[in-house]
DNA sequence: CTGAAAGCGCTTACAG
DNA sequence: CTGAAAGCGCTTACAG
């Protein structure tokens, strides 16, 4: 059973193509087709079940109505829920996401872009890798809408949202300091990208601005690609070998391995232990006790991605770019 | 700065667009094009960077190579793992997929369903709603292929693949009996569908099997759509007003809210409490104590999954129907 | 060994 | 007030 075309429909209502296309993208009274002609063809469509061929409209028109979303990992709950968000705002306006995980893959992430491309989406949402500049360099220059997230790559003129993660990590440490910390650890990731630098730049700046000497060997740097037994080793190790009284955990996962690994170790966290994890994550305020936590506000952060996408995609002239930068807040629960 | 189209290469090449076409389709042997003529375009067609718009060939193909897929909610972390682990599969194969979230509500559904049949997506994998039936049986109809999972509508004869959830909360509300449980409560959802009744009645004959009596006040009904604290509040109150000493969660974040709940309460799960979650989560092995939970294998479900996609789109017959039952664990965590 | 032409289902400038 | 026709970028049956 081969659906309806824009023809049968023509036929059944005994007008042409044109007058249906017309009444069908709303041109109706724009066009001035007699009132019965739109009634009796809006009739026929409704009844018939009739939609139309969006493949076929893309073509003609150029515009696809879906936005590519390129991300790290869509299992990962900071972008599974900004996917959504972005979903609920996008699909609102007509848009539907692609989406695809770019496992940090620079090489995965330009054939992303590559297909998504031949697909002919109509705005692109990625949060990218370090390497990806001159694809999304193409874009740009194509008059694609771009925007970035969660990570910027600064030698890009094109638009950001993301968290001041400087700021954050700053007085997430800050706050280790006030409590009489010392040897306060980072963990954190080695991927190569601005966000996670800034955190490591907050994390040290607040120690050198408050006199504390900075011990490089209390920074572990975890490789991305790792499997999370060997990252909890790790931990382990530095916990063992160290008079640690803090950990800033750098991403989620980070802080969720590092829970495993206290309580392997059997280490509590209280008075003379602390801890901050990194976006939130359930698990975080279940824990006994509760973990503090350096939240992005999804919510904002999403609408401000969408917001951009919109403004881009209705307007036909380049529209000068945004670097967007929300406050991470520091949720202390203990 | 316009993108390249097959005509311009074959413009470049000096050849026809049929033979580019049949170049770029790997059917230049079958159509005996020589091998000079192959060597040039293919040259011209790499330097160029050209790709085929897929709009173009998905009008003329009928085929997007995209797979539509519906869930109830792409952020809860069951649906976006399986969502990470079909991508990938799919990827491999040459499908992309556009996903959507129903809320469980039945219009959104049927809505989306619409999208993306007009948007023609080559195939479905739904975790449906009660009473998408008919719009459900449309697609098949038209002889589209259909995979459900999580949730299985049995008036439909088409695939499915989901775990058995009967035996999971029979074996899991035994394991509670076999520990001496007397009073044990059923947390659970208001969703009208297979899956969720069945967690319900295998707890129920579980319970009348060991000549427990059932209690139907033990079995406390969440409304879907209702806020998390209300949903603590209802919890509490089960906890306080009863002599209950095991709770058996139907879904993971009903596990979650009635961790939450345990914590505002005070309460300690220790050898006069005990509870089972369902699905997985991070914070129930991280909890103090780990949480036991009962475990669907996602990576054998997304497996199966793509498994019966790809069997129905290569095979221009129509396959018969499976339905495939995968076995939930009870993972025992104390 | 290769190409001209039809057609997928739409939109829209143009004509009347 | 309405329609015939061109064209979006491909694929493929047919012809030579």
């Amino acid at each position: 059973m081969k659906p309806l075309s824009i023809k049968d429909i023509a036929l059944k209502a005994g007008v042409s193509i044109t007058t249906v296309s017309f009444i069908l993208n709303g041109k109706a009274k724009e066009k001035s087709i007699s009132d019965a002609v739109i009634k009796k063809v809006q009739k026929i469509i409704t009844e018939s079940g009739y939609k139309p061929n969006q493949v076929a409209r893309s073509l003609r028109t150029g515009n696809t109505n879906i936005i590519g979303l390129i991300v790290e990992d869509i299992s990962n709950s900071f972008f599974s829920r900004i996917a959504r968000l972005i979903e609920d705002k996008a699909y609102k306006k007509g848009y539907k996401i692609i989406y695809s995980s770019t496992e940090n893959k620079i090489e995965k992430a330009q054939e992303l872009i590559n297909i998504f491309k031949s697909r002919k989406v109509d705005a692109y949402i990625i949060s990218p890798v370090k390497g990806l500049e001159e694809d999304i360099q193409v874009l740009i220059d194509e008059n694609i809408p771009v925007i970035l997230f969660d990570r910027n790559l600064p030698e890009l003129k094109t638009n950001y949202v993301g968290a001041n993660h400087f700021e954050a990590s700053y007085q997430a440490t800050e706050s280790f300091i006030k409590q009489g910390k010392k040897n306060i650890a980072l963990v954190t990731t080695d991927i190569d990208v601005q966000q996670i630098a800034e955190r490591f730049e907050g994390y040290k700046k607040s120690i050198l601005d408050h006199t504390i000497s900075y011990q490089k060997d209390l920074v572990l740097n975890i490789p991305f690609k790792q499997n999370e037994d060997e990252t909890i080793t790790q931990i382990i190790a530095l916990l063992t070998n160290s008079n640690v009284d803090a950990v800033l955990f750098a991403t989620n996962y980070l802080a969720i391995s590092g829970l495993k690994a206290l309580k392997q170790m059997g280490k509590k966290i209280d008075s003379n232990f602390a801890v901050i994890g990194y976006d939130d994550h359930e698990a975080f305020e279940l824990h006994t006790p509760s973990i503090s936590t350096i939240q992005q506000p999804l919510e904002e952060i999403a609408e401000a991605i969408i917001k951009l996408i919109l403004a881009q995609l209705s307007s036909k002239a380049k529209l000068p770019d945004q670097k967007i930068v929300i406050s991470a807040k520091l949720i202390l629960r203990n």
